[in-house]
DNA sequence: TTAATAACCGTCCATTCGGTCAGTTAGCAA
DNA sequence: TTGCTAACTGACCGAATGGACGGTTATTAA
């Protein structure tokens, strides 16, 4: 989808990695590796380039974690603006922000992976985490409106459905790769389908 | 549940950690702070001792992670052994399987979480990653044959259930905390339910 | 009192870590 | 051919890393 390879035609100066392709290789080798278990030697090697050379497109390990988290984080709260566009009942919506979402974590996966990954150890990752929650709180607030029409289940509070749907969204970190043959908005069906009507074959009426 | 405090009565030698209290605290840190991003200086610092004690413990770190996710390894396998004795359809199997592993991740929380987020950098976590998929493979299996009994949704494939599943199941180490009210049996048939039967509520015929 | 046991300390080490800095090189436009 | 731009190199640095090693201290059983 994005161009990741060096040496990409027309452009100024010396060719070779400018900041997105060097984002791109970045977040693949954090993602294998865990971001403290890469060392930007590490890095440099993929890169095919010297460590040094790095500095020359990013100031510190840390920027290249909050470019990466801030990419991901940014495409998820524009799946929440959308929301203002769709009518109907909260559990509407909230189907419409879960395929939002899965739309998301297909097109900009290394990101979002990286993001899920976030554990806190310093201010980026915490800013990170921050903005997570925020992101958690809307879906919940969702749920609960849902519960309220009587379209969610009421057995589960607004808090826990929102966790355990937005888990299976997020699981898909895990084994989705779009190179296969599941596209997107077939991925996106299916998660809705199982997490709102469940994976059992209900006996017709 | 577990007693992890240092200086328990009645022991031979010096009173202080033993190998289970110590590899308490220091899977509790891996979590917080990563394995990678936690060094030995650091679970020195918080356990009250010296770095060098450590090593009187355990011979290396990574044999400390090695100890953690084969606990957590061993208690999900204890849960598939225990299908032997189950009765019944595929799909209730499987519904067996989601509640001992529920049971598992609460029971053991801090090793399950740990198990979860090993990346394969080494061989003890390539190790660890290799019995995870036998694991998974096994719910593929059950999925499988649910979905030829004609109890699972036949318009999503065994692996893809069987990932949406547990992507569900294991995505409790994110926010579940036995100390809350929640308890293991509860929580247990929450999953079972929403992922199941879904979270709509669905218009009674 | 004396072993045996088991936890612990202080010091040291080679390597790796993220990062700096002063210079170099490759392509484009005028 | 000359600037200009932008990518890159190589040598270096202080701090942190996982770990080794020889000696010490606190407790219980005999």
């Amino acid at each position: 989808m994005t161009d990741t390879s060096p040496n990409r035609p027309a452009k100024r100066g010396r060719p070779g990695y400018d900041l997105e392709s060097l984002l791109a290789v970045a977040v693949k080798l954090f993602n294998e590796r865990g971001y403290d278990g890469t060392s930007m030697e590490d890095l440099s090697r993929k890169l095919g380039i010297t460590k040094s050379a790095i500095y020359h497109h990013v100031p510190s390990k840390q920027e290249l974690l909050r470019l990466a988290v801030n990419r991901a984080l940014d495409g998820l709260f524009a799946e929440v603006d959308k929301l203002d566009t769709v009518e109907g009942r909260a559990i509407d919506r909230l189907e419409h922000l879960v395929r939002g979402s899965v739309a998301v974590l297909a097109d900009q996966l290394p990101f979002v992976t990286l993001l899920l990954r976030v554990r806190g150890n310093t201010k980026v990752e915490r800013d990170a985490l921050a903005r997570r929650r925020e992101f958690d709180h809307i879906v919940t607030d969702l749920a609960g409106k849902a519960i309220a029409d009587g379209d969610l289940r009421a057995d589960v509070d607004p808090a826990t459905a929102a966790r355990l749907l937005f888990g299976m969204v997020n699981s898909l970190i895990e084994w989705y790769r779009p190179r296969g043959g599941l596209r997107a908005p077939e991925l996106a069906d299916m998660v809705a389908t199982v997490a709102f009507d469940g994976l059992r074959v209900r006996p017709e009426a």
